[in-house]
RNA sequence: GGGUGUUUAGCUCAGUUGGGAGAGCGACGGCCUUACAAGCCGUAGGUCGCAGGUUCGAGCCCUGCAACACCCA
C-alpha cells in the first residue's frame, strides 16, 4: 500500500468529476430533511470568471457538507439567457460576417441565437465542472427554455391580469445605442468632467428681476435639452424671484414662452437659483412638471437625434452636435453668461457605455409598491435572513424607495412579451394568442399582432428558485425543495436579483424564495483594485488551476481591447507581476484559498502567495497519507491487541474540537474560521505532533506490536475524520486520499466515494482531557528545550542532557508518560529530575507549564509549588552572553507583566468590583510570575559567575 | 448631500458575552532529522487610525474627528 510522488493536482483532478458525475452522485439521495441551494445562474455569454469561482466554491462546499451530514441535498443549476447581453454577442458575430439584424429578421435571429447558445454559448456550464461543482446536471435549467418561459408567460399573465402590470408612456433610461429601454439598475452613473454653462433666458413682456435685469440666469450641463423646456422654476421662498413667478420667459433658438414656476424641488444656492425645467428630457423636471401640468415637449429620436419638435435648424442633428451648435448660436445671441468647469455625473448603459437618455416612450411597467411591502415584511420578519446582517440595510433602503419596474425591452431575443394588438390598437394579454384571443372574445378571423418587445431578463431570473423547480406545475420538487435554503451571492446584485426574487416568490408561491442570503465580497487583484479588462489585472480561474505562461497571460489580457492604447501597460504590468507565468494549483488550492478568505462580506484582495500556500497545504496532505500508507501495509495487521498512548487518545480528543468547530464555523458561514480550523488541525497537530509521536512505536513495531497497532489504528482513524471534514473544501483531493486508505479502515463497504460518507460529528468523539493535559505538558517541555537549543545555536544533530526541577508530582508523573516521546522529539539523550535543594551545574533554562508558556492545556500551579525548570547543562555547548542576554530579557518580560498584575491587584476598585474569579486568576497570575521571576534572577546571578568564559565540561 | 463598511505585525486578515494582542505570507537564524525543501526547528516584529467618554478594566461599548472603499441621490 505504497505511494509515490507528490501532490500533481492535474493527475488527480482529471477523471474524479466525471466520474462522480456518471455515478450520480450530485443528484440529491436519501431520505434526509431536504437541502437546497439555487445556483445564481451565469449568463449564457460568461466565461467562468474568478467571481464565479468563489461564489462555487462557497455553495459546493455548503452542498457538500450537508449532502455528508445526510440532508436530501438538491444543488439546482442552470444558466440565464442575458437578454441583451447575448443580443449584443450574436448581432455582433453577425455583422462580422456582413450580416445586419435587418437582413434576417427576427425569427432568424432568434434562430441563429439558439445555434449560438448550442455551440459556445453556455461554456460556462462546461466550465464550473473544473471548479468540483456538485451541481445535480440532471436538473439544469435554461431561463429559456420550455418549461420555465412557461413560468415567466404565466407571471405576466396573472400581474396583468391583477393590474399589476400596466402599459404606459413614461420617461425611462433610453440606449439610443441599443435602442432599449434599461432599468435604473443598468444605469451607472459616474462623474465625468463637463461643463456648466449658464444661459440667459430673457424675460417677457418687459419684466424686470429685482436687481433690474431683463433675463433669468439658468445653468445646464446639457445645453441641447433647452430646446424642449417648457418652464423656468425657482424656489418658493427666494426672495430675488418672488414677483417673477407667474410670469413668462422667452424660450431662446425656440421663440416659445414658457412660465416661470415655483417648485421647493429647486435648490436656491446651485448658479443662479434658476432651474430650466425640460420635463421630456429629465427624471426630475418631469417631476415637476407633473405636479405643474406642464407640456411635455419630446425633442429627440430613438437615435438620440434632434427630433421635428423644434426648429428647423437643429432638425436631425445628433445630440452632441446639436449642443456645439446651440451653445456657439446663443453665444451669437449674446445669450452665453459665461461656461464652467465641472465635473458631472454622466449616466452610462452597463452594457453598451452609451450615454443614457431620459426620453419617452410606451412601455410595460410592473406596478411594484404591492409586491414591495410583503417582501420587506418578510426580511423584517426573520422569514429571509441576510447573512452578514448589515445587508438587509442596503435591501431595506432600495425597497423602500422603490419605483415602478420597466419590464420591456425593444430587442428581439427574450420573453417576448404575451400582448396582442387589435386592428383598433387595443391591447389583449393572454398566455397564447388564442388564449389573447378567446379572452377578448375575437374571432379567428381578427387580425392580432403580438408586441414587438420582450422582457427584462430579471423578469424572468426573479423566479429563479421556483420556475427551476416546475412552477406553475404543482410538482413534488416544488413541495420538497421550496424554499431554498440559502442564495450564496453577492452584493452588487441584491437589487437587481435578490429582492426581485423575494417579491415575485412571495407574490406567486406564497413563500420566500431562501430562508438565509449568505452576501460574499468581491474578489479584487492581490493590491486590492477590481479586476477589470481595462485594468488588465485579471485573473482567470481555469489559470490558476491549470497555469498559463507569461505570454499566454499576456496575449489574454491584450485580446479584443476595447482601449488598446492599454495594452502596453498592461504587457508591462503583467510581465513584471508574472515573470515566471503561473504555476498549475489545481481546483483544491484555489477552493480553499476561496473559503479561507471568505470572511464576513468583506471584498478579498487575492494574492497569488495564499494560493500557493494553500497548495502546499495540499501536499502536506498528500504526504501525510503517504507516510501513514507507507506504515499499514494491509488490513490484516491491525487486526490484534492495541494498547492507545496518551498521543493516541490525545490525537483522536483534538478531532472533536475540529469537528465542533468546523460545525459552528458553517452553521455562522464562517468558511475562513473553518478552513483555518482544518488547516491548523492538518498540519500543527496531525502532521507536525501526532505523526512525530507515532514514530518511536512504528519504528519499534516488531518489539511493541500492541503500541504499533494502536498508533496505526489512530493515524488511520484520525486521517479518515480529517479527510471527511476538509473534503467540502478541497473535494479531489481529499477523495482521491480518501480512496487509498478506505480498504484498511473498511469504509469501502459502504460506499465508494467520500462524498457519501458521514461528516464527523463531535459527539461521537471521545473527549479526553487527561490526554490533552499529558501531550500540552510534553509540547510545552519539548518547546522549551527547543527554544534552548535553538537560541544558543546548539547543532541539530547534537543530543543534549535535560534536566528539570520544580514543578509539580503531576510533573514528574507526565515526565513519566512521555519520557521516551520527549527524547525523540527535543533531541534529549537522558533526563533526570533534580532535588529541589539541588545545585544545577552551569545550565540555560526555560520555564514550562507557567506564564510563559501560553498553552492552556497546562494545569494551574499549585501555591505552593515553585515553577518547572527544564534545563539544558550548557557544557560547551553555550555562549555565556547569548544566554545572559535571553534571561535578561525573559526576566524585563515577566517583570513587566508581574507590575501589570500586581498595580490591578493594589488597586482597591480593581479587587472590589470585578468579578472574584478575574481577581483570584490576577492573584495566581502575580504569585507565578514572582516565582518565575525569583528562578530567572538566580540564574542570571549564576550566569554572573562564569563571566566571560565558556563552560567547560559540566554534569 | 444621505447611508454602509473598513482602519490590528512589513503585506493579507482573524480576534465569538469587555478580563493575559493572534494566524498565514514575508523577514531573520539554524537544518536535506528514513511522509513532505511545496519541508523541519526556532526568533524578531504591534501606543489595535486619532481624540474624548463609560467602566475596577476597552482592540471590543458610546461620542466626535480623519482617511479609504462601496451604495444611493
Amino acid at each position: 500500500m505504497k505511494m509515490d510522488g507528490s501532490f500533481d493536482p492535474r493527475a488527480i483532478e482529471a477523471d474524479l468529476y466525471a466520474e462522480w458525475e456518471r455515478d450520480g452522485y450530485f443528484v440529491p439521495h436519501g431520505n434526509g430533511a431536504p437541502y437546497c441551494i439555487a445556483i445564481p445562474p451565469p449568463n449564457i455569454t460568461d466565461r467562468l470568471h474568478i467571481g464565479h469561482a468563489f461564489q462555487h466554491t462557497l455553495m459546493d462546499a455548503l452542498m457538500r457538507y450537508h449532502r455528508m451530514r445526510g440532508r436530501n441535498a438538491l444543488w439546482q443549476t442552470g444558466t440565464d439567457h442575458a437578454q441583451i447581453a447575448t443580443q449584443m454577442v450574436v448581432e455582433r458575430q453577425l455583422l462580422d460576417k456582413g450580416i445586419s439584424l435587418s437582413d434576417i429578421g427576427r425569427d432568424a435571429f432568434i434562430d441563429k441565437v439558439w445555434e449560438w447558445r448550442g455551440t459556445t454559448g453556455g461554456d460556462i456550464s462546461r466550465q464550473i465542472r473544473r471548479m468540483g461543482s456538485s451541481v445535480d446536471w440532471s436538473r439544469e435549467r435554461f431561463t429559456m427554455d420550455e418549461g420555465f418561459s412557461r413560468a415567466v408567460i404565466e407571471v405576466f399573465v396573472r400581474l396583468y391580469d391583477e393590474g399589476l402590470i400596466y402599459r404606459g408612456k413614461r420617461l425611462v433610461n433610453w440606449d439610443p445605442v441599443l435602442k432599449t429601454s434599461i432599468s435604473d439598475l443598468e444605469v451607472d452613473n459616474n462623474e465625468e468632467p463637463g461643463h456648466l454653462w449658464h444661459f440667459r433666458y430673457p424675460l417677457a413682456d418687459d419684466a424686470k428681476t429685482d436687481s433690474g435685469a431683463d433675463h433669468l440666469v439658468v445653468a445646464t450641463t446639457r445645453p441641447e435639452t433647452m430646446l424642449g423646456d417648457t418652464a423656468v422654476a425657482v424656489h418658493p421662498e427666494d426672495e430675488r424671484y418672488r414677483t417673477l413667478v407667474g410670469k413668462e420667459v422667452l424660450l431662446p433658438l425656440v421663440g416659445r414662452r414658457i412660465p416661470i414656476i415655483a417648485d421647493d424641488y429647486v435648490d436656491r444656492e446651485f448658479g443662479s437659483g434658476c432651474v430650466k425645467i425640460t420635463p421630456a428630457h429629465d427624471f426630475n423636471d418631469n417631476a415637476v412638471a407633473a405636479r405643474h401640468d406642464l407640456e411635455l415637449v419630446n425633442i429627440f429620436d430613438a437615435d438620440a437625434r434632434i427630433n421635428d419638435n423644434v426648429p428647423e435648424a437643429y432638425r436631425g442633428q445628433d445630440r452632441f452636435e446639436a449642443r456645439t451648435r446651440i451653445v456657439a448660436d446663443l453665444e451669437a445671441a449674446g445669450l452665453l453668461e459665461r461656461i464652467e468647469e465641472r465635473a458631472m455625473p454622466v449616466p452610462r448603459g452597463d452594457r453598451s457605455g452609451a450615454v443614457i437618455e431620459p426620453w419617452l416612450t410606451d412601455q410595460w411597467f410592473v406596478k411594484i409598491k404591492p409586491l414591495a411591502e410583503p417582501a420587506i415584511k418578510a426580511v423584517e420578519d426573520g422569514d429571509v435572513e441576510f447573512v452578514p446582517r448589515q445587508y438587509e440595510n442596503m435591501y431595506f433602503a432600495w425597497m423602500r424607495d422603490i419605483q415602478d419596474w420597466c419590464i420591456s425591452r425593444q430587442q428581439w431575443w427574450g420573453h417576448r412579451i404575451p400582448a396582442w394588438y387589435d386592428a383598433d390598437g387595443r391591447v389583449h394579454v393572454g398566455r397564447t394568442e388564442d388564449e389573447a384571443r378567446q379572452r377578448a372574445g375575437l374571432g379567428a378571423d381578427a387580425a392580432l399582432r403580438q408586441d414587438d418587445d420582450v422582457l427584462d431578463t430579471w423578469f424572468s431570473s426573479a423566479l429563479w428558485t421556483f420556475g427551476t423547480l416546475g412552477w406553475p406545475e404543482r410538482t413534488p420538487e416544488l413541495a420538497t425543495y421550496h424554499p431554498t435554503d440559502v442564495l450564496v451571492t453577492g452584493y452588487d446584485i441584491i437589487f437587481f436579483w435578490v429582492a426581485r426574487m423575494v417579491m415575485m416568490t412571495l407574490k406567486f408561491t406564497g413563500e420566500v424564495p431562501f430562508r438565509q442570503v449568505y452576501i460574499h465580497g468581491m474578489v479584487r487583484d492581490a493590491e486590492g483594485a477590481k479586476m477589470s479588462k481595462t485594468r488588465g489585472n485579471g485573473l482567470d480561474p481555469l489559470d490558476l488551476i491549470d497555469g498559463i505562461s507569461t505570454e499566454g497571460l499576456v496575449a489574454k489580457r491584450t485580446a479584443n481591447m476595447t482601449q488598446p492604447r492599454m495594452a502596453q501597460a498592461i504587457t508591462a504590468r503583467t510581465l513584471r507581476e508574472y515573470p515566471d507565468g503561473i504555476p498549475a494549483y489545481g481546483t483544491d488550492a484555489l477552493r480553499f484559498t476561496f473559503c479561507a478568505m471568505a470572511s464576513q462580506g468583506r471584498d478579498l484582495a487575492f494574492d497569488l502567495k495564499r494560493i500557493e500556500g494553500y497548495r502546499n497545504f495540499c501536499n502536506k496532505l498528500w504526504n501525510a497519507t503517504k507516510f501513514v500508507l507507507g506504515h499499514v501495509g494491509d488490513r490484516a495487521e491491525l487486526d490484534g491487541e492495541a494498547t492507545l498512548s496518551p498521543a493516541d487518545r490525545w490525537i483522536r480528543s483534538r478531532t472533536r474540537h475540529l469537528a465542533s468547530s468546523a460545525h459552528r464555523a458553517l452553521a455562522d458561514y464562517r468558511f475562513d474560521l473553518y478552513a483555518n480550523a482544518v488547516y491548523e488541525f492538518a498540519w500543527h497537530e496531525y502532521c507536525d505532533w501526532y505523526v512525530e509521536l507515532t514514530k518511536p512505536a512504528l519504528f519499534d513495531a516488531v518489539a511493541r506490536p500492541a503500541e504499533a497497532r494502536a498508533a496505526k489504528r489512530t493515524l488511520l482513524a484520525v486521517l479518515d475524520m480529517l479527510l471527511r471534514t476538509a473534503h467540502p473544501i478541497v473535494p479531489f483531493i481529499t477523495e482521491t486520499l480518501w480512496r487509498r486508505i478506505a480498504p484498511l479502515t473498511g469504509a469501502s463497504a459502504d460506499a465508494d466515494t467520500i462524498m457519501r460518507q458521514p461528516f464527523p460529528d463531535a459527539d461521537d468523539i471521545h473527549h479526553d482531557p487527561q490526554a490533552e493535559a499529558v501531550i500540552g505538558w510534553l509540547q510545552d517541555t519539548v518547546t522549551a528545550v527547543r527554544n534552548i537549543r535553538g537560541e544558543l545555536k546548539v547543532p541539530p544533530g547534537t543530543e543534549v542532557a535535560l534536566l528539570l526541577q520544580g514543578g509539580t508530582a503531576t510533573d514528574r508523573q507526565r515526565l513519566e508518560e512521555t519520557r521516551s516521546l520527549l527524547g525523540r522529539l527535543a533531541k534529549v539523550s537522558e533526563v533526570r529530575w533534580l532535588a529541589a535543594d539541588e545545585e544545577p551545574p552551569p545550565v540555560s533554562v526555560q520555564l514550562a507549564g507557567g506564564q510563559t508558556s501560553g498553552d492552556g492545556a497546562a494545569e494551574p500551579p499549585d501555591r505552593a509549588s515553585e515553577p518547572l525548570k527544564v534545563m539544558v547543562p550548557m557544557a560547551g555547548l553555550i555562549d555565556v552572553e547569548a544566554e545572559r542576554r535571553r534571561l535578561t530579557k525573559e526576566v524585563d518580560k515577566l517583570t513587566n507583566e508581574l507590575r501589570r498584575a500586581e498595580g490591578k491587584l493594589a488597586n482597591a476598585n480593581f479587587v472590589a468590583k470585578a468579578p472574584p474569579p478575574v481577581v483570584a486568576k490576577e492573584r495566581q497570575k502575580a504569585l507565578t510570575l514572582a516565582k518565575e521571576l525569583d528562578a530567572l534572577e538566580a540564574q542570571r546571578s549564576k550566569l554572573a559567575g562564569l563571566d566571560g568564559r565558556r563552560t567547560s565540561e559540566a554534569n
